[in-house]
DNA sequence: ATGAAAGCGCTAACAA
DNA sequence: TTGTTAGCGCTTTCAT
């Protein structure tokens, strides 16, 4: 049995009208005698019509999707994000192409290939390192591109974050002001922006504050897996260490348990602050004390952003920032 | 400035070839002398052209873009699926549009229907209750179908997941050998066919093997969220219930830590297994217990068995059963 | 090995 | 208010 599509030209014949009128019908413009439009919508109805987006992309110049870059579906920060991202962008009737871009520099200049391929209407783009082959890309395309989560040194992407450097500055700040002398800053990678400019920024600026100087031995270069985090609790406690901010929730959760599993009492022996807010905060024992975030928020406001430059909207900031803030739980004292 | 597009037609005119030509060289398409190959090569290099997927999509009525339909994206579960559906999908060169569906039958519904209009190759589905109407849009559309991590009562659809049934019973067994002799089902919606149909069954089976009558205070028909199986816990303990087969692990997690916060000593009072065998198990203290099933797997072996549907090469097997196993960790004796 | 030309299903001027 | 008619950018016979 062959695949009988029905198109809008057979809508046109059933219902003696034109293609023209039909596609009016379709869009809901308004010029269309009611009585016509009826007649349209009871054949449409009958014949089960479903308009076909691809043709309708290829003449309007328009999919109705955006594309949706992302390091990791199961890292808990970033799916949270897109659950924000989608729930907007269905809102605004577009579909999401998710790419997981395993925050590889290379992998990403491919999945941004295909999205503009696929001409997408724009692009939701989460990770940390944008490199200037990538926004040459976006530009040369002329696509409307958002940073979610996320950030660029230079910040001539459009983006919605939080202020990672005084987040990180208040919770450093708040774990020295506590009597901790040495104080971990224990990242996830330092290629990446948020790290590399903004935690430690922040970082260096509570050390200052505190009158502190700075000591690179405590900073660790990491990925950001919980199984990291779980095999760094020994060497942390080097050089007297006894608190750490951390940069992602699962790594956090494993320098957590390592440490615990090594009979460290947390928080009394050792501090943590952990920094994207997500359901293994609560999880944990102690539960962690966290920098908190709009995690949701970001996602949507990121979409609606979007859905603003898609239509050439002139948004009024291009660079948002979301408040943060920070909440105490078990793993500070 | 305007978008200056460039297109087949323009590589065609400066390369001195036809359209078709380039079509065939952009397609690898081994009929071109392969001096006439190089300078078109030359010419889309030099004009950096890039295909326009959705022309192409249009001429040849397929989009190398597949649906999937997910109930939760932050759900640990499911977003390991999505991984592995990506893998695969990105091996295979499709994209992926992510449509999340709350696991709500009129949006689920809904998200079907806008992938069929974008006109997706195929759409992997998961979720546990599959409406009739579902059904008939992906069978009126000829849209090959597969279910992942998830079951149909009625497997008329190609699908790939464990032996919930089998899993459940060997758990409950297994709590039940141990001397409990009141274990709960706490299983997510009883709404969901792999609750209702699949893991009852396997309780049940538990409860005959070992000569137990069947009492259905026992089940506790619930959402999947940590609050709920927190605010359960002091519930759970009614009925000399000791031990608990939990049907998300997220939901496990709460009812682990209500039951900690509460006194309760786990496992010496109140034994737990869960099921998804999720990063949760693992961060938990004590770590849970958990039936194990090859998550990845499960999402890439669906999106491969998909490419094979779509190709219309025959599957040996549509519904595709990964083997599963139990790891005893901190919440059994 | 290459080209000509007819669509794919729809939108968007433009006319009427 | 409605219809006519070019395209949109590509694939795919069918010739040559």
């Amino acid at each position: 049995m062959e695949k009988q599509t029905i198109t809008i030209y057979d809508v046109a014949r059933e219902a003696a009208v034109s293609m023209a009128t039909v596609s009016r019908v379709v869009n809901g413009n308004p010029n269309v005698k009611p009585a016509t439009r009826q007649k349209v919508l009871d054949v449409i109805d009958r014949l089960d019509y479903r308009p076909n987006a691809v043709a309708r992309g290829l003449a309007s110049k328009k999919t109705t999707t955006v594309g949706v870059v992302i390091p990791d579906v199961t890292n808990a920060y970033f799916a949270q994000l897109a659950l924000g991202i989608d729930d907007i962008a269905t809102m605004y009737k577009y579909n999401i192409i998710l790419a997981n871009s395993d925050e590889n520099g290379s992998k990403e200049l491919q999945v941004v290939n295909t999205l503009l391929a696929k001409q997408v209407d724009g692009i939701i783009f989460m990770g940390n390192k944008i490199s200037d082959d990538l926004k040459a890309e976006f530009t040369r395309a002329q696509m409307p591109v958002v940073i979610a989560g996320s950030v660029d040194a230079k910040q001539d992407l459009p983006s919605v974050s939080i202020d990672y450097a005084a987040a990180t500055k208040e919770a450093v700040l708040n774990q020295l002001n506590r009597g901790n002398k040495a104080v971990a800053l224990v990242t996830g990678s330092m290629d990446q922006s948020i790290n590399k400019d903004y935690r430690l920024k922040g970082y260096k600026a509570a050390l200052s504050e505190a009158g502190i100087s700075f000591d690179e031995k405590l900073v660790f270069d990491t990925d950001t897996s919980y199984n990291t985090g779980y095999n760094l609790s020994e060497k942390i406690q080097a050089n007297g260490v006894t608190a750490a901010f951390v940069g992602d929730d699962e790594l956090a959760a494993g320098l957590l348990n390592g440490l615990t599993d090594r009979g460290v009492k947390v928080p009394d022996e050792f501090e943590l602050i952990t920094t994207n807010d997500t359901k293994y905060t609560e999880i944990t024992r102690p539960k962690m004390s966290s920098v908190t975030q709009p995690l949701y928020d970001i996602g949507a406001v990121a979409m609606r952003l979007l859905t603003k430059l898609m239509n050439s909207e002139e948004a009024d900031d291009k660079n948002i920032v979301l408040p943060y803030g920070l909440i105490k739980r078990g793993t500070t004292r």
